[in-house]
DNA sequence: CGTCTTTCCTACCAAATAGGTAGTAATTAT
DNA sequence: ATAATTACTACCTATTTGGTAGGAAAGACG
């Protein structure tokens, strides 16, 4: 039941953009030092988040990244989704195209478990990154 | 933000005893075979329940295992972080003898992941065993 | 133009965790 | 005695986690 630290770098990151960045162009180099995160690993989750449409980057010297949007746009269940996968708490309550455990019929728990799974999305799905600031 | 077979099995058989155990022993065998769970890995979670105190054992023939209580008194949560060891969603909300995270102080998001670990554990919290038969 | 800085992309890798399997000893009903 | 069952301990394989490493592409600047 572990976010693992791709969650919490991605947080991170985002929050050090939101708090560093108004609007100007972050190196990793900055982040990497700022946060304590190995820079490699760094490039990765960030290239995650770029993808997912959160950021803005420009190459070459001074190049960097940037939010792309204002931090109270950004829904952290969003952001923890997007890097970490789903954050389901047991496969079963996972309805990919229809299909689910074949066992669900006969399972006393599988409503517990999306109960579960409720509470944490609401939960994370609650704050926005300007929430997370300060 | 996973919770292992070894949460679901231990919760699924201590459903199973409640549901078809009236008060006999029941064996790992037939639980193993009711619930599709290997027994030899059965064996493993149910000496873990068993040293918590949940259930009791009778060897030999037509021993097996019982609950040590009535449905209504076990917590689910109780049940789930016993085979799990602790459910925090992050390690830096988990104080052990007074350690905490080193960067707690400049971290932005360690209220965030405690008010995470909190919905997470009241949920599971508001749950007895008898609440998930039928 | 050349160099420096930075992102972008892909491959690789070691340690830990998950999810078991296997063997054998101890206990008890019949 | 023996068959059935729990109890204990060691072992094992595949996957996931948490990174490293190397080089290509792009842009700023002298």
């Amino acid at each position: 039941m572990r976010i693992s630290t791709k969650g919490r770098y991605a947080l991170r990151t985002m929050i050090d953009l939101a708090s560093f960045g108004n609007g100007n162009f972050i190196s990793l180099k900055d982040i990497s030092q700022r946060q304590n995160i190995p820079i490699k690993y760094l490039e990765q989750i960030v290239s995650t988040l770029n993808k997912a449409g959160y950021l803005n980057s420009m190459r070459g010297s001074n190049g960097g990244h940037r939010l792309a949007k204002s931090p109270e746009e950004y829904n952290v269940g969003d952001i923890l989704r997007t890097v970490e996968g789903n954050l389901n708490p047991v496969e079963c309550v996972a309805y990919e195209n229809g299909v689910s455990c074949p066992r669900s019929d006969s399972c006393n728990s599988i409503n517990f478990w999306k109960g579960l799974d409720d509470v944490v999305n609401k939960y994370i799905d609650s704050f926005t990154l300007k929430d997370l600031i300060q």
